[in-house]
DNA sequence: TCATATATTTACTGGTCAGTATATCTAAAC
DNA sequence: GTTTAGATATACTGACCAGTAAATATATGA
């Protein structure tokens, strides 16, 4: 198999697993929906988890790439980058597949925090965070670390909440309020 | 078997739901850890999901019941107690045996918005956004439907935050921001 | 003490799960 | 045309799943 073919497979099961979930996706659904043979699979992945963590890397890589790009596409400075984000995440919950957070979904299913699952999930979260604090340092917050963290968080109620109880007003309602956040942080 | 002994079926089930997740918990791991015999929980429950919802509903009726409860006691004005909604999510969040919110991880291992069990738990988040609401009313907010919803998503937040980084600092932050967004609100 | 009803144990059903064995097929290389 | 290597379909393994059947134990009530 080319690699190309075997990227096919991974992006397909990223897909089918965001899209059903984890523990409720079979590999004989994985083999009918990627049209991948079972044996194929199993050549790429020694487990169904090695796959699951092949999907949420890409997943990880992708959504990061796509976000970072979009941010510093719509601003320059770092402040009016920390507000981007939150057009960024309109345009995701807006657009056309959004179907909650990965990576919450996938720490929810495998809980323990030693598992490799929930530790390749919080890692995402922790590289978003990451992202947050250099630009909260370059936009001179007064507390960088403890705005990153409010942001963060509100990107992921904000997540949650269009997961859960739909889109309505949240995209505005969390641009609102970072803005307010971010405003007041970076008073000196 | 008396009313009581079947609410200690339906507590430690949610105890065991909560901790280990839905699907991972077997019906035979739920006999042992609840000591029912499996014949008698399925004498008071048809199928696994109808304890599952029971479970849900127990833990929805406690969860807002000592919220509530203490947000009430601990402040009197609306405002002030929009406000220690924080001091109640400080309380869980680094209390014994916090351990994310059932009803996010409800909702990513049923991710379908039909599928009883995730109608359920956003039922919760809707009676959670009513009581902010109404408090937020009371406060004479300029937008109350805006900040109660931001003030849930700031609590969604917070929770996923706790549960997939840790709790480090992660109360204090949200507490931070709710004052920010709060004082924000109620300006003429 | 006996009768009745309920709880429990044990064992089972049919189905699905992750992962594997085998045998067939395809296609390129010489 | 034959060989060789990899992909495929099919069928299987043993374990576990939700839910059930039947036999045994226990407690209640007259």
């Amino acid at each position: 198999m080319s690699a190309s073919k075997r990227d096919i497979l991974v992006r397909k099961a990223m897909e089918v697993l965001y899209r059903d979930g984890f523990q409720a996706t079979g590999m004989d659904k994985l083999v009918r929906e990627t049209g991948v043979s079972k044996m194929t699979i199993y050549k790429h992945f020694r487990t169904k988890e090695d796959l699951i963590l092949a999907a949420l890397r890409l997943r990880d890589e992708e959504f990061r790439n796509r976000f970072v790009r979009r941010v510093e596409r719509d601003a320059t400075t770092p402040k009016e980058r920390l507000l981007a984000i939150f057009d960024a995440m309109d345009a995701w919950i807006n657009g056309g597949d959004f179907q909650g957070c990965m990576f919450i979904k996938a720490a929810s299913e495998f809980q323990d925090r030693k598992h490799p699952i929930h530790m390749a999930s919080a890692e995402h979260k922790q590289a978003l965070l990451a992202y947050f604090l250099d630009l909260a340092q370059k936009a001179a917050a007064k507390d960088p670390r403890r705005l990153a963290g409010q942001l963060l968080m509100l990107m992921e109620g904000e997540t949650v909440m269009a997961f859960m109880l739909g889109k309505q007003g949240v995209a505005e309602d969390a641009k609102k309020a970072a803005k307010v956040l971010i405003d007041q942080a970076l008073i000196h």
